[in-house]
DNA sequence: AGCACGCCGACT
DNA sequence: GTCGGCGTGCTC
């Protein structure tokens, strides 16, 4: 009797295929394992989710799995609804998201070689052929490619077309082939002995916390927990926990921020865990994530510590999920498959009957909330300190730099202590313009002004890399009467140097390459520099030695953001910035702003975040944001404007047209609305509940066939 | 996504 | 007439 596999491939569809198991691999074919299969003219590594004994769909033939790739199934079942409910929430492809949870070498599809024929090789010399013939015949001369490659290279439109008149003409061979699997490497490491070193320093109120958490934990039913609180005290907390579960016989996944696994959190794991811990990031290379990956898989690891991507490593028997950080949007992946780390570990923890525990010293607006109202946040307290802050009115001042600023760096530098200065505008200038004629050079690819970088002598679109260098004419009037317009770092670091041109004064920022980054970083440790300015990049390092002085410059650059969210990242980046400062009461912070009277910066100030989140929380209420509501926002992109804007008001029409509790919004041009000559239109949904949204999303994101992304923000 | 197909203007 | 650009639709 035959029997019929469901399959998933990684494609951007929401959809799966069916394929007839062969007798030769009916053993093998089980449910979570990768195969093999035709697809078209391709061959795709596929997962089945399920198998029948009777075909579903009679109306046509079946082609049959070409191979199955596993032994054992390379998925659990658990795991495969763990994931389909998380693309499900965030409308992305089960299979991409899928693909992305393996290491890539685990997926072999087909590859068209191109290679010349020997009639081709006399059809170039002696034959007349067209452009676009002699060039691909030429360049296939020396040895053969992939058509994916020549694809790339030339910018053909349609290669297909011409290979297979190449094809038919004798000129050229195609081979179908696949890439080879590397033989199965299974490290056979044995089993670590390291005793774990654990810290259990915890005071009174730490233990009590890890105690109620650790009662809990035991049931070994889903629960979460948020624990509020300063870093030290968190991390104290997570090892007793972590203990505690390693003991009951269970493992523990560990989300931190992307940017927060540098090579000394790195260190400090290893040595605190020992050698059962797994470290997932960014710099790992493919080899050595391959070998993580089976390290975890094989279960000779007990804590998997990673980014945001580490929620789809194949732990089993998970008895703990810790998101440390939790307001970092680092865990939101923007690109497809797209997901929320922080609410995938709500699902995955609970699909597993594990405990999740959520940590923040300045937890998002959303996720505070939650816990309060469904009453798992745990408090630990932070020791009070009280920073000196001031808020200078920018309004009333003339230069970059204000008179008060000047006066507390001048005297800081005369007393040999470091100065940190935030200030978030890459660039020298945001753009350009003719005063003229009111000419303003804008991106080729992107509809946005170029942004004036001084020191490379160029202007740059910081969407697309894409630079011009800059001239001294008006192009288009031919004048000299170049103007700058709106502030960048280059000139803030510029007008320090004119101030003080003694002090020893560098930029941080991600116009440096990471040595040159960690030049800097060096050089301010060790005392090489006195001011140090930087953006975003510079808020979020894990470590800076201490600053007696910090200065915030124009936060209003994020508080003005068309985001509803401006105000608690305007919260966020200053306090990190605020971590910094040294601790006594001869340290201070100098906030330099024309919005001297909002909220959030009077409540960074006072170093309260209580109270910033009681008003953004009656804020969010009275404009109904969540998280009072859900919301999806919609971005259709394409190549002419034209076709992206019809297709997204078909798109508004249908989700009118369907009965729901929605409010919808736009279409509208996206706030940049071309990048990379993509033009980008967007919609944004609104609704009580997530159940509303997708009632109506399921139905109207099939039926517009445009590419589209989707993110959910609750 | 990637690939084939089919339609249409333009150029030997 | 063919070539090559482009939109459309399907893949078990």
């Amino acid at each position: 009797m035959t029997l019929y596999a469901e399959v998933i491939l990684s494609l951007p569809l929401d959809q799966s295929f069916s394929y007839s198991v062969p007798e030769s691999c009916e053993k093998r074919a089980k449910v979570g394992s990768r195969v093999l299969v035709p697809l078209g003219q391709r061959m795709l590594t596929g997962f089945i989710v399920r198998l029948r004994k009777r075909r579903v769909s009679p109306e046509f033939e079946l082609k049959e799995i070409a191979e199955v790739l596993d032994e054992e199934p390379i998925f659990s079942i658990s795991f495969l609804s763990f994931t389909r409910k998380l693309c499900e929430y965030y409308y992305s492809s089960w299979g991409e998201l899928l693909q992305a949870s393996l290491p890539p070498s685990f997926i072999l599809k087909s590859k068209k070689r191109i290679t010349l024929s020997e009639r081709g090789r006399a059809a170039l010399r002696d034959e007349d052929l067209s452009r676009e013939e002699t060039e691909l015949l030429r360049f296939i001369q020396k040895r053969s490619y992939s058509a994916l490659f020549l694809k790339r290279k030339f910018r053909v439109r349609n290669l297909s077309h011409l290979l297979s008149r190449l094809e038919k003409k004798g000129f050229i061979l195609i081979q179908k082939e696949i890439a080879k699997a590397r033989k199965k490497i299974f490290s056979a490491a044995p089993m670590s002995q390291t005793q774990l070193e654990i810290d259990f320093s915890l005071d009174a109120q730490s233990r009590e916390v890890a105690d109620q958490i650790t009662r809990r934990m035991e049931k070994k039913v889903f629960s979460p927990f948020f624990l509020y609180g300063p870093p030290e005290k968190r991390e104290a907390v997570y090892s007793r926990l972590i203990k505690e579960i390693l003991a009951s016989g269970c493992r523990v996944l560990f989300l931190v921020p992307e940017i927060a696994l540098t090579q000394t959190l790195i260190e400090r794991f290893e040595k605190k865990l020992g050698e059962k811990v797994a470290l997932l990031h960014s710099q790992l290379s493919d080899r050595k994530r391959e070998l993580e990956w089976r390290k975890i898989k094989e279960g000779e690891v007990d804590v998997v510590v990673g980014p945001r991507s580490a929620l789809l490593s194949p732990v089993d028997h998970l008895g703990l999920i810790i998101v440390d950080e939790e307001e970092d949007d680092s865990y939101y992946q923007l690109e497809s498959p797209s997901y929320d780390a922080r609410k995938g570990a709500w699902l995955r923890a609970k699909h597993e009957g594990a405990a999740l525990v959520y940590g923040s010293a300045l937890p998002s607006v959303e996720a505070f909330y939650r816990a309060r109202k469904g009453k798992y946040l745990y408090c630990l307290d932070s020791e009070a300190r009280e920073a000196k802050v001031e808020i200078v009115d920018d309004r009333l001042e003339r230069g970059l730099i204000s008179s008060k600023l000047e006066e507390k760096i001048s005297e800081r530098m005369k007393k040999g202590e470091q100065i940190l200065v935030f200030f978030n505008r890459r660039g020298y200038a945001s753009y350009l313009f003719c005063s003229r004629c009111n000419y303003i050079s804008r991106c080729i690819h992107c509809d946005i002004a170029l942004t004036y970088h001084k020191k490379e002598g160029k202007l740059v679109c910081h969407y697309c890399n894409y630079s011009v260098v800059i001239m001294n004419r008006c192009p288009d009037c031919g004048s000299r009467m170049i103007r700058e317009r709106g502030t960048g770092i280059e000139a803030v670091e510029e007008e320090l140097k004119t101030i003080f041109p003694k002090g020893r004064i560098a930029l941080f920022t991600t116009d440096l390459d990471k040595r040159e980054q960690e030049r800097i970083l060096r050089n301010f440790w060790t005392g090489k520099i006195d001011i140090l300015i930087g953006t975003q990049l510079l808020a979020h390092q894990v470590e800076l030695p201490p600053a007696s002085l910090i200065a915030i410059l124009f936060p209003e650059t994020i508080l003005t953001l068309s985001d509803y969210r401006a105000s608690q990242k305007t919260f966020q980046t200053l306090s990190l910035m605020m971590r910094f400062l040294k601790s006594g009461n001869k340290a201070e912070v100098i906030i330099q702003t024309a919005l001297p009277h909002h909220f959030s910066i009077r409540q960074v100030a006072l170093e309260d975040y209580f109270s910033f989140f009681k008003e953004e929380l009656k804020l969010r209420r009275l404009m109904n944001y969540p998280p009072f509501s859900r919301m999806a926002e919609i971005l259709f992109q394409g190549e002419n404007l034209r076709n992206v804007a019809r297709k997204s008001r078909e798109f508004s029409t249908r989700v009118k047209s369907l009965e729901g509790d929605v409010d919808i919004l736009g279409p509208a041009l996206a706030s940049v609305s071309k990048v990379r000559g993509i033009s980008r239109v967007q919609v944004i949904l609104k609704a009580r509940r997530k159940e509303e949204l997708d009632k109506v999303l399921r139905e109207s994101l099939k039926t517009i066939k445009l590419r589209k992304s989707v993110w959910v923000y609750e």
